[in-house]
Formats: structure tokens, C-alpha cells, sequence
DNA sequence: TACCAGGAGAGCG
DNA sequence: CGCTCTCATGGT
């Protein structure tokens, strides 16, 4: 086992793994286990940020340090939010909540299986592909067996049928077809932080099963762009109720306000509203 | 039991 | 455009 200690304060792990951004860590014993490039990790929180462990060989940290986003200044972050009560609330309430940077097309394919779907069963699904399709991981004795995400050809050698047998139901033309475009070739997904927003987004929604939701969620999830701006139900409902309350307001609309009104880390600003709005929903409930 | 879930896409007026 | 319906499955 090797060890490495990232410094990094304030890094909420459990607000960040579990915040519907990622959907692989499992919490065992005080930490977090899961697969990032292919290689299994142990992750736990300390004072003085994150213990991190994973299995030798290891040449270098970056690969882990880019996924968790080490570097990032939060709190030169947060100061770009706007000044209003939501915002402070949220900010308040979720102290250490970061973005990772995830591998593109773990993101796409995990998000074209979220539509219309609770994390929880988001988690199951994704699982059960992984079990099914992903390649062995070397991981401790003591773990059950663990897989990697499987690739995009072999998710495209794969039948309707039996995609439909890991339970995800009517989005399984979508991630077959999506996968076919991947692994031939016609959407290249390293090329698409390179693009600029409007032109990578634009790729994404080539894909079927892809809307402006998905897209989002992968740029901002996976390509960098910080200013991408998913608005699903839970999003879509904290905006309304804290920014137009009693009025009828479109989608479309709730997207314009959310790039004119958050500035430049507007998703990073989004990941707040949707944790923060879907916590204090669990607490009332 | 009924309703809803980090939607997309087609069909309709 | 903007609205409605369907798609498959399981949690609460």
C-alpha cells in the first residue's frame, strides 16, 4: 500500500463524493473507496485534508490530485459568488463541498444513465455495469473484487439486451448508440476541453440521449468548464424558490439569470444550490 | 399505493 | 415556440 497526504483545507469528501457529481465511492470504515484511471483508492479525511492510499505500483500523484483538485483555490472561488442571501446560505452550509474533475467519458455514460433516476438507483446501475463490463482491479485482500469503468468499446460490443439487464431501462439505445459514436471515433471526447464552450457543447449533443442538461453536467464535471451550468429538477426548483418566488419562469429563462447572475465558477455555484437544496430537503422530510 | 427521480426527444397546436 | 407524452425501473 502506498500512502500520500494531501494538504487541503477545508475538502468536505463525503459532501463531495456523494453530491450527485461522482457515483462509484463507497464510505467503509471512516473512508472512501473507489476507482479513479483505473486503479482503486482508499480516501480519508484529516485535519489537515485527505490520507489518501492506493496499490504500488505508483509513479507519480498527479492523476489523483488532478481528480480531486487539489490545487484549486476554493476560497478564491467562493469570493466570485454573488453577494446574496442564497448563495451565503449555501456556502455556509456546505464548508469544503469542491467539484472533482472526472474522466470524460466515465461522466457522459454515467449521466446518459441518470435521466429520470434517484442517485441511489444511479449508483446500483452503474455498479452493476462495472461488475458486468469493466476490467479487474488490483485492490487490497481484505475488498471484494472491484472493476473499472468499462471502456467504450466494450460497452459498444454489447447488445440492447443485454444492457437492459443491468436495469437501466430505456436509456439503454442511448448508451449503446453514444458508445458506438465514442469508440468509432465521431466524437472525440480529450478534444473537447481544448474547444470553446459553445463549440464542445455542441459535440456533446451529437450524441444521442445527450440534452443541454447532460452536456452540462460533462462539461462541467469532466472538461474544465467551470462556468457550465446543469440545471436539473433540484437546481431548477432552489432557483425559482429562492430567486423568483410566486412567478412562472421558464427553463431557458432560469439559464440566462444563472449565466448572467453567478459569474465565472457558475457551476461551481450550482454544485452548492443543488447540495445545499437537496440536504435541507432530506432534513425536512 | 401513488408519486417522483440530477431528461431527452418526438409530436402537437 | 411552448406544452405534453412516453420511455423503464425502483425508492420513498
Amino acid at each position: 500500500m502506498r500512502r500520500k497526504r494531501f494538504d487541503v483545507v477545508p475538502y468536505d469528501l463525503a459532501a463531495t463524493l456523494t453530491s450527485g457529481q461522482a457515483f462509484r465511492w463507497r464510505c467503509r470504515d471512516d473512508g472512501w473507496e473507489g476507482v479513479v484511471q483505473g486503479r482503486w483508492v482508499r480516501l480519508q479525511s484529516a485535519r489537515y485534508g485527505i490520507q489518501a492510499e492506493v496499490m504500488p505500483p505508483v509513479r507519480n500523484w498527479m492523476w489523483l490530485s488532478d481528480y480531486l483538485q487539489i490545487d484549486e483555490n476554493l476560497a478564491g472561488v467562493i469570493a466570485t459568488f454573488p453577494d446574496d442571501e442564497p448563495m451565503r446560505a449555501a456556502v455556509a452550509a456546505c464548508r469544503g463541498l469542491r467539484l472533482l474533475r472526472q474522466d470524460p467519458w466515465e461522466c457522459l455514460a454515467s449521466f446518459i444513465l441518470s435521466s429520470t433516476k434517484q442517485i441511489v438507483q444511479i449508483r446500483q446501475i452503474i455498479a452493476v455495469l462495472c461488475e458486468r463490463y469493466g476490467e479487474p482491479v488490483i485492490a487490497p485482500k481484505y475488498c471484494e473484487p472491484s472493476f473499472a469503468f468499462p471502456s467504450p468499446e466494450r460497452i459498444a460490443a454489447a447488445g440492447e439486451s443485454e444492457l437492459r439487464a443491468c436495469k437501466m431501462g430505456f436509456r439503454a439505445p442511448n448508451l449503446l448508440a453514444a458508445s458506438r459514436m465514442i469508440a468509432g471515433g465521431e466524437v472525440v471526447l480529450p478534444r473537447l476541453a481544448t474547444l470553446p464552450v459553445d463549440a464542445a457543447r455542441a459535440e456533446l449533443l451529437r450524441l444521442p440521449g445527450v440534452g443541454r442538461k447532460i452536456a452540462d453536467c460533462v462539461l462541467l464535471f469532466a472538461c474544465g468548464f467551470q462556468d457550465a451550468f446543469p440545471v436539473d429538477v433540484w437546481v431548477a426548483k432552489a432557483l425559482h424558490r429562492l430567486y423568483f418566488p410566486g412567478r412562472r419562469v421558464t427553463l431557458e429563462q432560469l439559464r440566462r439569470f444563472a449565466a448572467a447572475h453567478f459569474g465565472p465558477f457558475a457551476g461551481y455555484a450550482q454544485q452548492y444550490l443543488f447540495h445545499y437544496t437537496r440536504v435541507h430537503a432530506k432534513l425536512k422530510s
